[in-house]
DNA sequence: AAGGAGCCGTTGCGCC
DNA sequence: GGCGCAACGGCTCCTT
């Protein structure tokens, strides 16, 4: 019956996508865990998330947005 | 110059923005309070955020809405 | 020397970090795929993901919450 | 009756939220606009969002946050 | 290319 | 007063 079908499919669709979010939360608490330890060695996770956010841009990329910051900056500051 | 003038410019845009995100962030406290006052009078505050919601929806996109989720779950649920 | 401690045990951090980083985003990937999938078979991915929201809830505690969202749904729109 | 002035204050306050949530909405719209008008002037939105949230820190506590990022970026980075 | 939806990081709130 | 969680805002991707 192809009711039954779409129901199977739907069935197996949302197990396998609560089967990867599952697996998804388990590895943000692995990064929570991670994060925690730093904080008890007195590392600052604030700034561990951002050297990890800038390490995962391309060097070049960041360069270019580096310098249109610092010219608009500029521009908006000065008169 | 056509360099200074597109320094204006961006002054300009950059005094509107921050013009208009400072009236943004006062109505933002505003709401804030009347949440604080209503939690203080007993109410859930988070049942009254759905409830906001739910009145900005259209009614009869929410009825189907509703009605698809309950086809979906139940297809989703039973063998 | 102490501050090689600290910059060996920050290099450490940082690269589990990436690494469980990287196994997330990859687990995100493979989600978006099935959702991809269920849409090209004519499933609304929009209530897939409520299904899935609403599946992962407290029976219990959903059910109290619906309670007092239409209780407050009703006092605020009635007179 | 108690539970009408429970209900008119519900009333009060679902009322009053949205009310400022509409005038939030709107400058949330004005806002859009002059994004809108900066891009067709050829200027970088992402930049001049950045700009703005620059301006917004303060410069003692940006100029510690910035020293710290290098600090730690330069002992995850070398050996 | 523009607009909207989902995801991610940040901030504020309640708990301990 | 710090920690953990939940809601909010910004960024990215995907559709139109």
């Amino acid at each position: 019956m192809t009711a039954n079908f779409a129901k199977e499919q739907l069935r197996s669709i949302v197990q396998r996508i609560e089967r990867l979010e599952d697996e998804k939360a388990a590895l943000a608490g692995d990064i929570r865990e991670v994060y925690s330890e730093a904080k008890s060695n007195g590392l600052n996770t604030k700034i561990i998330r951002k050297v990890v956010a800038l390490r995962r841009m391309d060097p070049r990329e960041r360069a270019e947005m580096d310098e249109l910051v610092d010219l608009y900056l500029h521009s908006a500051g000065d008169a």
